[in-house]
DNA sequence: TGTACATCAGTGAACGCGCGTTCACTGATGTAC
DNA sequence: TGTACATCAGTGAACGCGCGTTCACTGATGTAC
């Protein structure tokens, strides 16, 4: 069943809206989206947009997926870690591609990552799956570095306090996750390092060094190291 | 010389705007902050608003001032660490405190730290003498912690590439620090680690842990041990 | 202490603007026979 | 292959709304004598 002219050029119009919407919130922010900008750009009426959103909230929550999307193919060009491969590296590499991709889509990251959006409530059960989706890359890095790369007189960590642990294991048992509590403590601080550091970076707050690549790459093979894995 | 009836007055009633300012803030989010909004619920015409701000601009510069003094101010009630004190627990209490500030001030911490407003441009120059104000205090912190505090066996922190002691001593030297190039990496670390657990707080990613409170704390005695200082 | 004048907080109406959304419509594309 | 009908993308006008900002004004507060 080979598609028709119409539903070909309804494709091509959807993505020509969400294309000029990520456009206007790159000069806007996300708050001051407007369907009428988009439509004037587009040099049509600004109802005909309607044929294709039913109102700017399912364009917005639309967006918010195809951000997430969009974050998740960027990590998965990356090979999963093959057994023979350097895992504390491929830590290194996943880390690389978040930076990359948020740098060269600070819109689609404020979106996902930045303060909600004021009247438009992301449905959370909509979007969890995908959060957890970026995570669960994560997770499995770690754990691969963990179970094949560790360091003989490891774990550099010091014991977890017993609140820590509880809820570490609670996210473990919910998701059926495979891991000790551990590699989800030290995938979370990963994560939580590498968030730290490209907001600052994307709003402009480590200005003050120029540019912030060094010190990225600085602190994330701390990060490897102080997580108790080999050195590449 | 004492103030007359109408200066208390026109006091209180600029300090009631910027109130209302921050509470509509928080409900709505920094860029859909109104002007007509404020003076409806001081019922008053929209018009009065202008013997206060010259506009809407002037209104949101000075609540960026406002954000900064109210979180200098809270890392400022920490007396400064005493030679005799426990210079870790000094940078973990200076920790918490930015914490319980972004906590409890989110819209003052989104105005500072989120995306920045559209159409509103926080003229840098103006803030930034602010934002160091901020850095300066935990580098402080480090600073003390490192001179009196350090592990024997330490530093714990492999050598700092080229690129990046070149960057961290420059910015040494246009600010007329006196620090080692070490001490201000590990107070950009800390920084940027801090402000990663607090952002992804603030938008519920970490709801998944119930609160961050133990992955906070956790994490942050990492920080100090990584550091290589005497823990506690 | 009283009076004349200056200051200035607040008013109410108006301006022009852009917004999201609805509606009855036109005309092109697609389909069934 | 041609025709009648169905689908549906896009139109243009209209709705009611809230916004920032200006302006000439009123009336209360403050000051100089």
């Amino acid at each position: 069943m080979t598609k028709t002219l119409r539903e070909e050029r309804r494709e091509e119009t959807l993505q020509m809206i969400k294309n000029l919407a990520w456009q206007k919130m790159a000069e806007n922010g996300p708050a001051n989206l407007s369907l009428r900008a988009i439509a004037r750009q587009m040099r049509v009426s600004s109802a005909a947009i309607y044929r294709y959103f039913e109102n700017r909230d399912a364009l917005l929550t639309e967006l918010c997926k195809d951000a997430y999307y969009s974050q998740v193919a960027a990590l998965q060009t990356l090979e999963p870690a093959a057994a023979d491969e350097n895992y504390s590296e491929h830590i290194l590499k996943l880390s690389r591609l978040y930076r990359q991709w948020a740098l060269q889509n600070p819109e689609k990251f404020a979106l996902v990552y930045g303060a909600p959006v004021p009247g438009f409530r992301q449905s959370w059960e909509v979007l969890a799956p995908f959060a957890s989706q970026i995570m669960d890359i994560f997770l499995e890095a770690f754990q691969a570095a963990w179970q094949h790369d560790q360091n003989e007189e490891h774990p550099d960590l010091p014991p977890i306090p017993d609140r820590l642990k509880q809820q570490l294991a609670h996210v473990i048992a919910q998701r059926k996750y495979n891991v000790p509590p551990a590699v989800l403590y030290l995938t979370l601080e990963g994560w939580t390092r590498l968030h730290g550091i490209i907001s600052l970076e994307l709003i402009d707050q480590l200005a003050l060094l120029g540019d912030a690549e060094a010190f990225f790459e600085y602190q994330m093979q701390n990060l490897i190291r102080q997580s108790g894995f080999v050195q590449s």
